[in-house]
RNA sequence: GGCGCAUUCGUCUAACGGUUAGGACGCCGCCCUCUCAAGGCGGUAAUACGGGUUCGAUUCCCGUAUGCGCUACCA
């Protein structure tokens, strides 16, 4: 039998990070099985689908980069979802329900108890059930959950196991609404059945469903597909992830925007819920690829631990996934790198030429954990203009500013007549801390300051070669008269 | 309320009855070092609780607690 899965996503809303997590198991399922991957847009729901939610979604899937082999859209499909239906009713195993929608809260008392059924619909003879359909009268189409049977829906979960409820637990659910529009549980087994699809991968928020499913695949005649629930991925506090309480850190997009590699980014959601059993987190797609097993994933659910609200914008995100960010950054060559960078940087107002790229790319990579922490590590390259600082920061350790000024000049005299090359440069500065007679450090710190407006930057020759001697004489000038306007 | 599912360091997880309960992130310390990083080394910290079963329970069973999910003519 060959494997199919799919990924279902409602467009009711952005792509959160839950749903990019199930669309990559599947796509690991697949992939290691030599399978199909699937994406079926799940849009029965008329009144809440958007399509700047679907656009959203397919963004999200995109960055993501895994890709898929097919693509559906249940609206098309609306057919072959009522002739299933149709086809349960004619088997006795569905019943017309003319109860008006919402019909009231009154009629459910949750209290003592989950509703089950209107038990004068369930009963409705056939003839007058017919009449009334006939008349035009609305209704919608109920699943007849074999309640007298005394026996018990039941499946085998990859993840969860053997699973069983009892028919009485189970109230009989609608499979086509009064508008004739089939409800999610109708329209995805039939499409389910149609597609072949062999596993059913998703949230373990179905988990209970899937009763409903197994009842709906058994009246249909056809084979339930393999289950395999994912636990859920939860905040903090432990609650379910919502963009309404938790914010933008659910949504792929934010990740995106942040800088975060979607190699990274799925390597980490991977993490969540799923182990490769051995000691590593760090892995690439294919590597993960290969391990995937289905075997691999636990049960309990897995926290994103986010802070929120974020204290500073670079702690928003867990702190694992920016780790691993940054582990992935480092296993890029400086090449590609550049280039992922270059783009960012493009898309974020400093569009540089990949020599530029080049040059700053090596400085700064072991210094970012996202892609927009070069805006920061970079920035005495990206601006041409240093943003303002303190003078003091010039005056080097067991120094004073007639020293700061000493360096200064003597690193403006040695550097003029030097080839901004890394080697070059820090053999003329070495011999003329030594001429000073000063350590390397304190020849180093005030020329560093001076370039970058900073005492924690990139290695000094390097970031000296990158920047250029024009643009380094220049700032150690400005460093120069800072220091002489605050010595008077 | 009913039904279902879960519960190992703060977080992600390993240990398919016998381990000094392992790894990773984070945090702390040391080393390396021109600063900051990166890297290396070390430290910190967990089996929810109570009963069983067993020579022996993180592991199997029951109960309790807690959390989560479903209980829509949403998906």
């Amino acid at each position: 039998m060959s494997i199919r899965v799919r990924f279902a996503p409602s467009p009711t809303g952005f792509l959160h990070v839950g749903s990019a997590r199930t669309f990559i198991f599947n796509w690991l399922f697949a992939r290691h099985n030599g399978g199909t991957m699937i994406l079926r847009v799940d849009d029965t729901d008329v009144e809440r689908n958007t399509e700047a939610s679907e656009s959203s979604i397919f963004d999200g899937l995109r960055w993501l980069g895994l890709g898929w082999d097919e693509e559906y859209r249940q609206s098309e499909r609306l057919e072959l979802h009522r002739r299933m239906a149709n086809a349960i009713f004619a088997k006795g195993m569905a019943y017309r329900d003319f109860t008006p929608a919402h019909a009231g809260d009154d009629s459910r008392p949750a209290a003592q108890g989950a509703w089950l059924f209107h038990a004068d619909m369930r009963s409705l003879p056939a003839a007058e059930s017919d009449a009334r359909a006939a008349r035009g009268e609305p209704f919608a189409l109920r699943f007849r959950v074999p309640r007298e049977a005394q026996g018990e829906a039941q499946f085998h979960d990859a993840v969860y196991g053997e699973q069983a409820k009892s028919f009485v637990d189970i109230e009989d659910f609608a499979l086509l609404r009064s508008d004739g529009m089939p409800t999610y549980h109708m329209a995805s087994c039939a499409d389910d059945i149609d597609l072949g699809i062999s596993h059913i991968i998703r949230g373990q928020d179905h988990l209970t469903n899937t009763f409903k499913h197994v009842l709906i695949f058994g009246a249909l005649g056809a084979a339930a597909p393999q289950f395999a629930h994912l636990p859920l991925l939860v905040a903090p506090d432990g609650s379910k992830l919502s963009k309404r309480k938790h914010g933008p850190v659910v949504s792929v997009t934010t990740y995106r925007e942040a800088g975060f590699l979607p190699e990274a980014f799925i390597n980490f959601l991977c993490l969540l819920g799923w182990s490769p059993k051995d000691d590593r987190q760090f892995m690439s797609v294919a590597e993960i690829q290969e391990l995937f097993t289905l075997e691999g994933i636990n049960r309990a659910n897995a926290v994103v631990n986010f802070t929120e609200p974020p204290p500073t914008p670079d702690d928003a995100f867990d702190p694992k996934a920016v780790w691993l960010n940054g582990e992935h950054i480092r296993a890029l060559p400086v090449e590609e790198l550049a280039a992922r960078l270059g783009a960012f940087l493009a898309a974020a107002g400093h569009p540089l030429d990949k020599q530029a790229m080049l040059k700053i790319t090596p400085l700064i990579r072991e210094r970012i954990r996202l892609l927009r922490d070069a805006l920061a590590a970079a920035d005495f390259f990206l601006n041409r203009e240093l943003a303002p600082y303190d003078p003091a920061l010039l005056v080097p350790q067991k120094g004073d500013a007639a020293m700061a000024r000493k360096v200064l000049e003597k690193a403006r005299e040695a550097l003029a007549e030097t080839e901004f090359t890394h080697d070059a440069l820090e053999q003329a500065l070495r011999s003329s801390a030594q001429q000073l007679g000063l350590k390397a450090g304190q020849m180093f710190s005030p020329i560093r300051v001076a370039i970058t407006g900073r005492t924690a930057a990139p290695p000094l020759f390097g970031t000296l070669e990158a920047l250029g001697k024009e643009l380094t004489l220049q700032r150690i000038a400005q460093a120069l008269q800072s220091v002489g306007a605050s010595t008077g």
